[in-house]
DNA sequence: TATTGTTATACTCTATAACTATA
DNA sequence: TATAGTTATAGAGTATAACAATA
């Protein structure tokens, strides 16, 4: 060990914080998820369609910016799990409208507390007042890309 | 198009606000600093090597967090272009002593600049006051990483 | 002609195993 | 015996092209 590493300049820039912070409350999840076997963008597509019931696969793609051939897998899985039933859309027969089933809704119901649970350990050196405040700066950030691509 | 989506249960969490932010940041810096062919990872390393001087491969990886066969390409390439010099560790015959060349200094000058327009560029929508708050609540939260693992 | 869902595939990023030379 | 740097390679995550069915 010779002299600390000097990081002043790089913790100045919100993409490098943003970065290592990500990286940091990510690995968390994952680790507490790991019983659920999800990961981010598998338990976000199941709380959408458990709050969306009758959302298309397209819709679920625009809302998460997921591209359409990487969902394709994520959705045969939760149909082969038990967990949605696919109908075809009553609006458009090329879609496919999306619903938890009754098993689906226990376990997305179970994820999401331990989903909760690993943000406040995550952020455990955060006050509950800086946890509100992060999180509206956050969305404000990431609500200027859903506005400027509209 | 039907009924808009409801997502407001995932925005109450800290985890899918702090990934959604981050990719919309990343994402213009990726964009900004196409020019320098730079990315978020191999500027990281760049700005550490410029204010380290002397620094080793193996220093670079633990404060970034990056594993070390996946730092070797980034230094290759770095000396390739003519903007770092390897010289033996005098502390350490394993290890090898970075630094930046003058044209490897004048290229990160310009590159951090690019960084910081970036940056302001992605977080438009926050006042001064707010970048300031989201930084220092963002550079909490990994440190606690640092902390921990210390 | 455009869009939904899909397949196949390529590319990037990250992770693991094992080697060499030095400590 | 342990560590620094390296090679080769495997695994995720993300991206593009092209197709059938429907609008």
């Amino acid at each position: 060990m010779t002299e600390p590493i000097n990081t002043q300049y790089l913790e100045t820039l919100l993409g490098y914080n943003a970065r290592r912070a990500t990286l940091h409350i990510v690995g968390h999840f994952v680790h507490r998820m790991a019983e659920f076997e999800l990961k981010p963008a598998t338990f976000s597509a199941l709380c959408l369609i458990g709050r969306n019931p009758g959302i298309t696969s397209r819709q679920l793609c625009q809302t998460l910016n997921i591209l359409p051939p990487n969902m394709v897998g994520f959705l045969k899985e939760f149909e082969h799990r038990g967990w949605i039933t696919r109908a075809p859309s009553p609006f458009d027969g090329r879609a496919t409208s999306l619903s938890l089933t009754a098993q689906g809704k226990k376990f997305i119901q179970r994820a999401e507390k331990a989903a909760q649970a690993a943000d406040q350990h995550a952020a455990q050196a955060l006050s509950p007042t800086e946890f509100k405040t992060l999180t509206r700066l956050l969305k404000k950030i990431h609500h200027t890309a859903a506005i400027a691509s509209a």
